[in-house]
DNA sequence: CACTTGACCTGTCCGC
DNA sequence: TGCGGACAGGTCAAGT
């Protein structure tokens, strides 16, 4: 389930930890669903390449190589990217990883550095992928072209977020800001934390929701995200940062995974657990009243 | 076109 | 204990 703030999460780790180390080999264990770009190609393109940046977009990252491609990541539910270094450098594995000793059962590909060290693309359920793209072309790739904008940027103002949103008028506030085409990185996670900071209820009708309503919506959206990063993401099951450790965000929940709990506003009324737009959604029933 | 639902996967948990 | 089924939820394709 990583989002926004688990993605990025990942990527300051990364950037912090293979920036500037040199690809020897490149091990492929799912092909194609995983990792589709054939031997030859990475062989070409990878095979003593350094990595130069780690950037994110969306929920997706981009691995950039010194040759001018691009490792294009979507981790979606059970993905993670974990990088496990060498003893002998001082890097070793960190003793409280939730990681086992890798490769395992889970690994798709692994990409090995010339200094010895590691970074495992794991994933459980295989929904995520790795591909390797020139990068002038990564841009050109279909959920680059269409995806919103990044909800944390500055110039993602309230009037915005509000113009964006009023397309989907006729669909419900969570299934809006869960739309990437809308905003970029919200997903259940922090959709649910957000809209019980606003005090909406996950199935009022976007129409229905005022300019008022939505303002701050998206100041609670921003806070959340904010506070998320701040903890290192939220680690339910899966969700592990580049050194296979998990983050603290859940601790602070509100909602999210708390049914049967307190609101944190109402001592003595309880979270419960709903369907809205097809995920499980969590709400308080004195803060956010279901519409009729 | 706007919107909703099912498919993609595998591990876990619950009820019988 | 074993087993079937529900559930987890990001994105896309297919359906209404």
């Amino acid at each position: 389930m990583p989002e926004l703030p688990e993605v990025e999460t990942v990527r300051r780790g990364l950037e912090r930890l293979i920036v500037g180390r040199s690809i020897k080999t490149v091990m492929v264990y799912d092909s194609p669903k995983s990792f589709p770009n054939t031997q030859a190609d990475v062989e070409q393109f990878v095979y003593g390449a350094t990595i130069v940046a780690v950037r994110r977009r969306a929920k997706v990252l981009l691995i950039e190589l010194s040759t001018n491609y691009t490792f294009v990541t979507h981790l979606k539910m059970t993905g993670q990217l974990v990088y496990v270094g060498n003893e002998r450098f001082g890097a070793g594995h960190p003793t409280d990883s939730l990681i086992g000793s890798l490769p395992d059962r889970s690994t798709r590909v692994a990409m090995a550095f010339d200094d010895g060290t590691t970074l495992f693309f794991n994933d459980q359920r295989k929904f995520g992928w790795m591909k390797l793209y020139p990068a002038p072309e990564v841009m050109n790739i279909d959920f680059m072209q269409k995806v919103g904008p990044e909800p944390l940027d500055d110039s993602f103002t309230a009037k915005v977020f509000i113009s964006r949103i009023r397309h989907r008028n006729n669909t419900t506030i969570k299934a809006a800001i869960l739309d990437q085409t809308v905003l970029a990185g919200v997903g259940n996670i922090y959709a649910d934390e957000s809209l019980w900071g606003a005090k909406i209820h996950p199935s009022t009708r976007v129409k229905n929701v005022s300019d008022e309503q939505l303002s701050t919506l998206l100041v609670e959206l921003k806070y959340v995200l904010n506070l998320a990063i701040e903890k290192g993401g939220s680690t339910d099951k899966n969700y592990v940062n580049a050194e296979g450790k998990r983050g603290s965000y859940i601790d602070f929940a509100r909602v999210f995974r708390r049914e049967g709990k307190e609101c944190p506003r109402h001592p003595g009324t309880v979270i419960i657990k709903t369907r809205v737009a097809g995920r499980g959604t969590h709400t308080c029933p004195i803060c956010q009243p279901a519409p009729l």
